[in-house]
DNA sequence: TCCTATGTTGTCAT
DNA sequence: AATGACAACATAGG
């Protein structure tokens, strides 16, 4: 049995969209595609007579994640680019009835059986590829988080004149961080999320490094439910009224780079 | 009514 | 050319 997704989960970061691969795998695979509903066409990067032709008669045979990115291999020529934006979620049923709120597109499976893509805000988008490398680079899209090494972190935002945490999020060096794992990361780390990138040492950069690959290991573990998370994990307190797991103050929210971020001021050194 | 939301992208200024 | 700041996108919920 597979794993069972834990319903409305809209937080699509890597850990996340690592559930809805896997549940892709549970579900989806080699089953031949007979229709393809879309609900609201500017979900799709392609005309839709382009995603029927490409997909019909075809089925699903494979899936990789990078960074916050699906892309899922079929037994034609394309390559299914999915991502979920602000919002979303996969859904698998049979029944009529059983059709969720907010589903965009729709693959229906020659068993009755569909694949639904959720997308409540509409952030969302569906698209076609031929090459994941290619489409890769030509985005811009930075290798997936968990894949690279210290020094593929370091180099490309040790000068950077933004604040850590901008850097963090910009999906062009490796791709994956979002903003609630950036903030836990500089919790973590112990550091303030605006203080400027070049003004850290390569010892704060090395710790940054770990503290982001012990999270992410730490969020697919738990297949991103973070109540079961350590307590010592910021994301249980990261909210108004929350405060510090170690010296116990208020937690503040400011924003940085436009984003939302909560910090605990004693705790975190802005450098 | 106003504000916020876990993301990306295009535009503009430096 | 490259970098960084910021608005825009669409919708729901507090």
């Amino acid at each position: 049995m597979g794993l069972q997704l834990v319903k409305n989960i809209d937080m699509p970061e890597l850990p996340e969209v690592e559930n809805y691969r896997i549940y892709l795998e549970d579900t989806s695979m080699n089953r031949l595609i007979t229709g393809i509903e879309i609900v609201d066409q500017r979900l799709i990067k392609v005309p839709e007579d382009v995603l029927q032709n490409e997909l019909i008669n075809k089925s699903f045979v494979s899936s990789r994640r990078i960074g916050k990115y699906l892309f899922i291999s079929t037994s034609g020529t394309q390559i299914l680019v999915v991502h979920f934006g602000l919002t979303g979620n996969l859904e698998f049923y049979k029944d009529v009835e059983d059709r969720p709120k907010y589903a965009q597109v729709l693959f229906h499976f020659n068993d009755g059986f569909t694949l639904a893509y959720l997308s409540r805000r509409k952030f969302g988008w569906i698209d076609l590829a031929n090459d994941i490398e290619n489409f890769r680079k030509t985005k811009k899209l930075g290798r997936d988080a968990t894949e690279i090494a210290f020094e593929e972190f370091y180099e490309p935002i040790k000068k950077s004149k933004a604040p850590i945490k901008s850097k963090l999020l910009d999906q062009k060096y490796f791709a994956g961080i979002g903003n609630w794992i950036a903030d836990e990361i500089l919790y973590q780390s112990k550091l303030h999320p605006k203080s400027m990138a070049y003004r850290l040492t390569k010892q704060d950069f090395k710790l940054l490094f770990e503290k982001m690959q012990h999270i992410l290991a730490v969020a697919l573990q738990h297949h991103a439910v973070f109540e079961e998370f350590p307590e010592y994990f910021l994301i249980h307190n990261r909210k108004d009224g929350g405060t510090c797991y170690h010296t116990g103050d208020d937690l503040v929210r400011i924003e940085v780079g436009g984003r939302g971020s909560y910090v605990s001021p004693e705790w975190q050194e802005k450098k």
